[in-house]
DNA sequence: CAGGATCCTTTACGATACTG
DNA sequence: CAGTATCGTAAAGGATCCTG
C-alpha cells in the first residue's frame, strides 16, 4: 500500500530499461552479437572468414551489419592494398568494452542449453 | 602460417558462437529483454504494468513474448481468481540465472550511451 | 576478395476492436 | 483486467548476378 515506495521503484525501473534500450539500440538486429563474439575470439578477421565462421549469415546482412558496427564505432576496417582487395575487421576500444557481456551472453547460453530448449520458429 | 593453431582458433570460435546461439534463441525479439528486466528489477507483475512500464511495446507483442518465456520456463505466469481476472508474471529459478546478464546490458548502457548514439531506424 | 544492386519472400511488429 | 482476432505495414532476410 505504500504509493511513494512503488513510485520509487517504477522510476527505478524505468531508468534501469533505459539502459536496456540503450544497447540493444547499439545490437539491434539478428548477427551484430555474432560478429562481435567472433570479432572477441579471433581478432583481425576478412569478410570471408566472418560469412563462413557465423553459419547462417548472407553476405548481405554481413556486409549490413558491419556496417551499423562500423558507423557506431564498435569495429573498425581496414583496407590492405593487396592485388585481390583484403579487408580485415576488428574490435575498436570501445568494442573491447562489450567483452564482459559477451562473456556473459556466451557462458549462459554454454549453461543452460539442456533446460530451455524451444526455439520459435517452428509452425 | 600456423594453420592447426588457425583451425584450434576456430574450433574454439565456433563452440563459443554455439553460446550465443542458444542465448540469443531464448531471448529472440525486441521485447524479451525488457520484460525479464523489469521483473528483475520490480518482482511480480501484472500485465498492465508491464504494458505501462516497457515503452513502446504493444498488447499483441507483449502477450506473445510473454508465452515464449513461459514456455521457456523463464518466467512463471499465475492467475488469482479475483472478479476483474488477475494474473501476475515473475521470474522463475531459471529465469533468475539471467539476472547477471541483464546487468551487464544495462550497465553497459548506462556507461556507454554517449558514445555511440546513432540508431538505424532514421530515413 | 569484398561488397553493391536487384528482386523477392517471410517474419516481425503495430493499431484497433472485441471477448470471457 | 487480461488477453485474442484481424488486418495491415515495415523491416528482415535470402538468392543471384555484377563490379573494382
Amino acid at each position: 500500500m505504500n504509493k511513494d515506495k512503488i513510485q520509487e521503484q517504477n522510476t527505478l525501473c524505468r531508468s534501469r530499461i533505459l539502459g536496456i534500450k540503450d544497447t540493444t539500440d547499439v545490437l539491434s538486429g539478428k548477427w551484430k552479437i555474432f560478429i562481435l563474439g567472433s570479432l572477441l575470439v579471433m581478432g583481425k578477421m576478412r569478410f570471408m572468414e566472418l560469412l563462413n565462421t557465423i553459419d547462417g549469415i548472407g553476405r548481405k546482412m554481413l556486409a549490413k551489419e558491419l556496417d551499423d558496427l562500423e558507423i557506431n564505432g564498435l569495429i573498425s576496417r581496414t583496407e590492405l592494398k593487396t592485388k585481390p582487395l583484403t579487408v580485415v575487421y576488428e574490435l575498436t576500444e570501445l568494442g573491447k568494452t562489450l567483452k564482459n557481456l559477451i562473456n556473459e551472453v556466451i557462458e549462459w547460453g554454454e549453461k543452460y542449453r539442456d533446460h530451455s530448449l524451444k526455439q520459435f520458429h517452428n509452425p
